[in-house]
DNA sequence: AAAAAAGTTGACTATCTGGTCATAATAGAC
DNA sequence: GTCTATTATGACCAGATAGTCAACTTTTTT
């Protein structure tokens, strides 16, 4: 199934053009955001004429399309990867916990997206085309959820779990980081994170059994 | 203490003007977000001219300035008033949780503002000022845990302790939002709200515990 | 009622921004 | 080497935007 490494010198260089500007966008969106960063912004620091963005790129909406799905992709990956195997439930919320915090301590520009990218969603003129991956990446971590517990967890509990697990990452690290140094958030968020497993574990159950009586 | 009634007509006026405003831009930040509304789009939704504007704020930082310093006061007021006279640190937490959570569920706007304000705290080219009323607002959560906590709580454990109640629900929210009916939202919250306490509580004993012992 | 002060206005400017397009450079095919 | 397709360029345009300011309206003072 691997892409034949039979590339060209011309792919080689395209490829090596669009990720310019991917990495020039990803690293201006961390120092002004995402709606303050200009199209012109871009292309001055990948360095390439501004018609070249357009080649690549429908407009700036389409270029996070494309960072937000890697983002995204890459953590979806990383959850199913380390949560394979998997078939206690308060070891599957700590990996699943853990996951984030690894992924993004060394990521801030996909903090960033991730953090940014969502806060558009509801606005009646966001990027309304980032809602799609966002679910998608809810749903796996519903679906790791649901292939470990067999009494089936009704819908919108499993859904809440998974806003609950993405929401409290993200949440406390928009906190923690304007108050402490880089380094010290995940040390902290390490500390907290036992007690984070313990709530939604005892949540699932209480849920479960609920769900059992009602 | 209070303000002599004594207004004029003029001052009427003016607060009238202003208050226009401030609602038109809260109103249209939750449609289309802090950066892209434009102070042309303040002042035409405001029905005033554009020269009013820069009458009565700097720019569009000093108006947001203005109305974060209005929500952050606001939420303040509302969790030092509500936890006045509890003893218990799981009610004190329980009620915390509860302030935040009543507060927004009927304040789209404020929770946008809330939101995205804080978006921009760490970008290199964000609304600085903003800095200020959101470590104010953390240093009321902090204050009040200390006030209930005889042994003293080492300051990084109340700062972070205020950083997850925030953070998580605030993430919690803008997870929920995108895949929830909007009156669903509260209530579904309110069901993970025990867990949550039961979360924190158990990270605050861990933490004096382990002061006790270190 | 007249003068002064406070508040409001929208036309205007200078700058910026998204997007286009004819032209140029590069790479692959022959 | 020549021809063709692909990729890159930046000058250019039309529209938007932040902020200014002299003139105007409303309110208060005398």
């Amino acid at each position: 199934m691997l892409k034949k490494p039979k590339r060209t010198r011309q792919q080689r260089r395209v490829s090596r053009t669009r990720q310019k500007l991917l990495d020039a966008a990803s690293n201006l969106f961390a120092e002004k955001g995402l709606d303050l960063t200009t199209i012109d912004d871009i292309t001055e620091r990948a360095d390439v004429g501004k018609g070249t963005f357009y080649y690549h790129f429908k407009n700036k909406e389409g270029l996070i399309k494309v960072l937000i799905n890697n983002v995204l992709g890459e953590l979806r990956e990383a959850l199913i990867k380390k949560a394979e195997g998997i078939t206690d439930l308060a070891e599957l919320m700590d990996t699943l916990i853990n996951v984030h915090i690894e992924f993004f301590s060394t990521r801030w520009e996909d903090f960033v997206l991730y953090y940014q990218g969502r806060a558009d969603l509801k606005l009646k003129e966001g990027y309304s085309v980032l809602e799609e991956p966002f679910l998608d990446y809810l749903e796996t971590i519903e679906n790791l959820l649901n292939s470990l517990i067999k009494q089936r967890l009704p819908k919108p509990v499993s859904h809440r779990i998974a806003c609950a697990t993405a929401g409290f990452v993200s949440g406390y690290y928009s906190f923690a980081v304007i108050t402490s140094e880089d380094e010290d958030v995940d040390a902290t968020f390490r500390s907290l994170r036992g007690a984070l497993v313990a709530s939604l574990t005892r949540f699932i159950s209480e849920a479960l059994s609920q769900d059992k009586n009602g």
